[in-house]
DNA sequence: AAATTTTTTAATCAAATGATTAATACACGA
DNA sequence: TCGTGTATTAATCATTTGATTAAAAAATTT
């Protein structure tokens, strides 16, 4: 009944977290083999339960990471009081876009698997930040009072992290080069500020 | 060897249809189980091949049917050369929010199974409507010709979906109720279009 | 009504898959 | 170097899952 480890062998458990984060953001927990992951790592399959118990339990792991890749940075920006929308929206902008050219499979593997189990994050999510009661939900209120701020969360977010959800479809139709959607993302960084200025002014 | 369905029964099979519809809409196909799609539908398992050979040939034609939904109209809408930008974006925003409203897991859904398998839905879309020849296209390098149109083209998809694929999150962590979130999706089709407007006259 | 075709069911198969086990290899302090 | 705990492997298990089969039931045709 050999289970502790004592001793951590940061390489192997490091490989298969490394080969989980790869399989799991690519193809989603359901479509993900165990198997897949072990191939990956390089690593006897037998070792992923031995490390992390079960397939379950190594993805909590994952996802937690890439929630955190996600979400970790808009709570702190949107919560502080001394920056302005602009100055919010700039930096929202600009560290996603950043984070998400890196990383581009996260979007869909996180918001699909929230909307796959919803009351498995529930609790994670919810205490962590209340947008709400955030700095920028009130400035948005006050600079907008007739239309409910929540409008202009969804087009942050949008404008933010829907290319990167999209960008399958519109490689599809437009045969749109790898690097030229990297180009067209980093040109949003700068754009999404004046866009999202100009729909606040918007009559 | 029973295959040919010379007469069709209409009610089992549009049951069966039903269902599938319903479960790999929710779910994917990855964590559908066609025995998921039986229950759900009230059938014998061994009906769901007799009337589709596998869970792969009902997928495909389901997933078809709801790419039609996602993307059927917005090709001939950009195409009309009689319309302007105004317009169309007007048409797009209130066709698909008023789809989606009724459809909400389609989004998520289908660009989801896009990116986890481009190669089979490629020249099935990639005919279809180049997006990059329509009129809508062409008026939006007109009008502003120092921006690429792709990014309009991502804004208004991303004005307009977004909203429904962060949904799980948005009520997640705001508690956002089913009807007031309906409402807002109503909403969202008059003031996309003055949104759409401001972005373009943005400095 | 008899014969034929179509639909439905229960039972079963084979492959895939998450997990476990028992044995072996390895590391390292006593 | 021996012994003990740790890491790794190959083999195997139990369940799940997509699919098939053979028989029964229902519908349709003759």
């Amino acid at each position: 009944m050999a289970k502790a480890k004592i001793k951590a062998d940061i390489s192997t458990e490091e490989k298969i977290k490394e080969a989980a984060r790869k399989v799991f953001t690519q193809k989603g927990y359901a479509a993900t083999r165990t198997r897949d992951i072990a191939e990956e790592a390089g690593i006897n399959l037998a070792l992923l339960n031995y490390y992390f118990r079960s397939k379950e339990k190594l993805f909590e792991i994952i996802i937690l990471e890439k929630m955190q890749i996600l979400f970790g940075k808009i709570g702190p920006t949107i919560m502080n009081e001394g920056t302005s929308i602009e100055e919010k929206v700039e930096l929202v902008a600009e560290h996603y876009i950043d984070t998400l050219v890196s990383n581009p499979d996260i979007p869909l593997f996180v918001l699909g698997e929230i909307k796959n189990n919803p009351d498995k994050f529930a609790k994670l999510i919810k205490t962590k930040t209340n947008i709400t009661n955030s700095a920028l939900f009130r400035q948005l209120a006050e600079r907008r009072p007739d239309i409910d701020p929540l409008h202009f969360i969804f087009n942050m977010l949008g404008l933010v992290i829907f290319p990167f959800i999209g960008k399958p479809l519109i490689q599809l139709i437009t045969g749109l080069e790898q690097q030229k959607a990297a180009a067209l993302m980093n040109e949003r960084k700068r754009l999404i500020k004046t866009w999202f200025v100009a729909m606040l002014e918007a009559p």
